[in-house]
DNA sequence: CTTGACTCTGTAGTCGCTACAGATCGTATC
DNA sequence: GATACGATCTGTAGCGACTACAGAGTCAAG
C-alpha cells in the first residue's frame, strides 16, 4: 500500500493546494525538495501527509512562519506539546484581536448604512463620518 | 485663520499617516501633488482633510481603490449618498464574512488550547487536528 | 560655520501567493 | 514517423498597502 509515487498535479488536487503554491513552498523550505523522475517532482505519502498539514494551518490562519515552527514541533514528538500551546494560544490572541478590531469596522459601517437608510441626515452620513475630526475633540478649530 | 501652510512632518503629525506613506499616497494618484516651497512639498487645511478622510476610510477597512471611489462621490456631492450606501454595505459584507472566517479559526483553536489544557490525549490535540483529513470523512485507510 | 532636524528621490523589501512566458516531457493518435 | 495534447519545468514579475533604507539636499539656530 502506499507505494504511490505522484506527480505535482496529483499533489495538488489530493490537498486543493494550488501547483505554483507547492512550487513556491519548496522554494521557500516549508517543503522538502522532492525526489525527480526524470525532471518532474514525485511525491509520496509523507508529502500529502505534510502538505495537508501546512493547508490546514494556513486555513487556521497561521503565519508560514507559525506553519514551519508547528512542523518543527510536530517532528519533534513527546514534550512539545507545550510549546505548540504558547504558539496556538498566542496565535488564538491575535485572531481574537482581529475579530474586534472587524467588529468596531462593523458596528460603524452598520451604523452608517441605517442612518443612509433612516435618510433624516442633510449630507451622506457615512461621507460625514469620514470627514469628522475625532483627533480634535474640542478647540474649535 | 487657517492660512496655514504645513510640511509633510506636520501633515503627518496631525493625521497621524506615516510620511513614507503620505509620499506613496502622492505617488499612486490618492493624494495630490502639492505645491512646493523650494521642494519641500507645502500642504494646506483641505489636504489635512482629505488625508484625514484616506485614514478613517482605511480604519473602516476599505481598500485603497474603494477609498478612491469614496473620494470621488465625497467630492460630488448630492445623489451620491445612494452610490456610497452600495459600496458600504457591500464593504459590510466583506467584513462580516471575515468576522465569520476567524470565529470558525477561534473556534478550532479554542478547542485545541482546551483540549491541550485538559491534557487526556495521548498526543497534542492541535498537531493531531491539523494531520487529520476532512477531506475523506469515510472510506477507511 | 557647523550641527541637527527635516525633507528630498529612488529603490527594494515585506507576506503569501498568483500569473505568466517559453521550454521540455511523455503518451496517444493519425 | 509526425504531430498534437496535456502535464510539467524554470524563471521572473505582479498584487496590495505599505515600510525601510541610502544618500543627497535644505534650513534655521547657536
Amino acid at each position: 500500500m502506499a507505494d504511490t509515487a505522484i506527480q505535482i498535479g496529483e499533489l495538488s488536487r489530493r490537498t486543493g493546494c494550488n501547483i505554483e503554491t507547492i512550487r513556491y513552498y519548496e522554494r521557500i523550505g516549508l517543503m522538502p525538495a522532492p525526489p525527480r523522475r526524470g525532471r518532474y517532482r514525485s511525491y509520496g505519502a509523507a508529502d500529502v501527509g505534510r502538505l495537508g498539514f501546512v493547508r490546514r494551518a494556513r486555513e487556521l490562519g497561521f503565519t508560514l512562519d507559525e506553519v514551519r515552527a508547528l512542523l518543527g514541533l510536530a517532528a519533534g514528538g513527546g514534550a512539545s506539546c507545550a510549546e505548540v500551546r504558547v504558539l496556538a494560544a498566542a496565535h488564538l490572541g491575535d485572531v481574537r484581536a482581529r475579530i474586534a478590531d472587524l467588529r468596531r469596522m462593523e458596528r460603524v459601517l452598520a451604523d452608517s448604512v441605517r442612518a443612509c437608510d433612516a435618510g433624516q441626515d442633510p449630507g451622506c452620513p457615512l461621507i460625514d463620518a469620514l470627514y469628522a475630526e475625532p483627533r480634535l475633540p474640542q478647540t474649535a478649530r
